[in-house]
DNA sequence: TTTCATAATATAGCTTGCTATGCAAATATA
DNA sequence: TATATTTGCATAGCAAGCTATATTATGAAA
């Protein structure tokens, strides 16, 4: 199921200059610019290294600039570009399309159930 | 959560030797032995070389070998080694505890519907 | 003040997914 | 029969996940 989400969300973000990998890290930025690689890694619940290269390739396709923190030497701060800002629309709209594909033919109520399950199943293996 | 899901059940089968994408292709000869690379890929959904690549991880790592078909000769057939009859018990052992535990306090009723959601957003998304 | 531990990020090296492309064998067609 | 197409598999190169380890800056302790 998550390898047919992934290849239908990458058809569509694709044009934009989106993948998968950088999608959330977009979405965490529009809703919060100038984070932290650290609290992005929070955020988003993957490792570091992980981060850190996405950060990296994401930076080289200018979405995003690093900038060093002026409190503390260690900490870059995270900030959208211009290009970045621009793709928020049609970036959602595409995610938008392909949920409402994946859950054709479900009632309102199922598609409820269905995340209520998935957030419970995030939730039991979380805790491990 | 399928993140989560691919952790969980890797911690648990890597002492074994497997991991998440050798997995489904030892189920896979388990139930049927001395399948070709193309039906590998029609039955599991991965692209043929991403099989192509793991068949050959698979061989390095002594759990199958590959035999030329005697009528075709651009045809192989993949056959499970000792080693890897060896460990039917313990990985399906391993991926019935991740599934308990991924779906613990839910009802019996609940695992139904998820599982059933499940593979309506699979047939959504496969006649894209 | 020097040293030690911790914290934030980067890098190396692996797997597993992908697309694009190459190559050899088999099959179809002119 | 000679050529063209199709089929099955391999390889190259990339993204994005992981673990393990290095590097640098900060903060704590001696």
């Amino acid at each position: 199921m998550a390898r047919l989400f992934i290849r239908a969300i990458q058809e569509r973000i694709k044009p934009l200059g989106l993948s998968t990998g950088t999608f959330p890290v977009m979405l965490a930025l529009w809703e919060k610019e100038g984070q932290t690689q650290r609290e992005l890694v929070q955020e988003l619940g993957v490792e570091q290294a992980t981060m850190a290269n996405t950060l990296s390739r994401m930076e080289r396709d200018g979405l995003v600039i690093r900038r060093s923190h002026e409190a503390d030497a260690r900490v870059q701060t995270v900030w959208l570009t211009e290009r970045a800002w621009g793709l928020r629309e049609p970036a959602i709209e595409a995610a938008t399309e392909v949920n409402n594909l994946a859950t054709r033919g479900m009632s309102e109520q199922q598609r409820t159930e269905f995340t209520t399950l998935m957030s419970q199943v995030i939730a039991n293996l979380s805790e491990v």
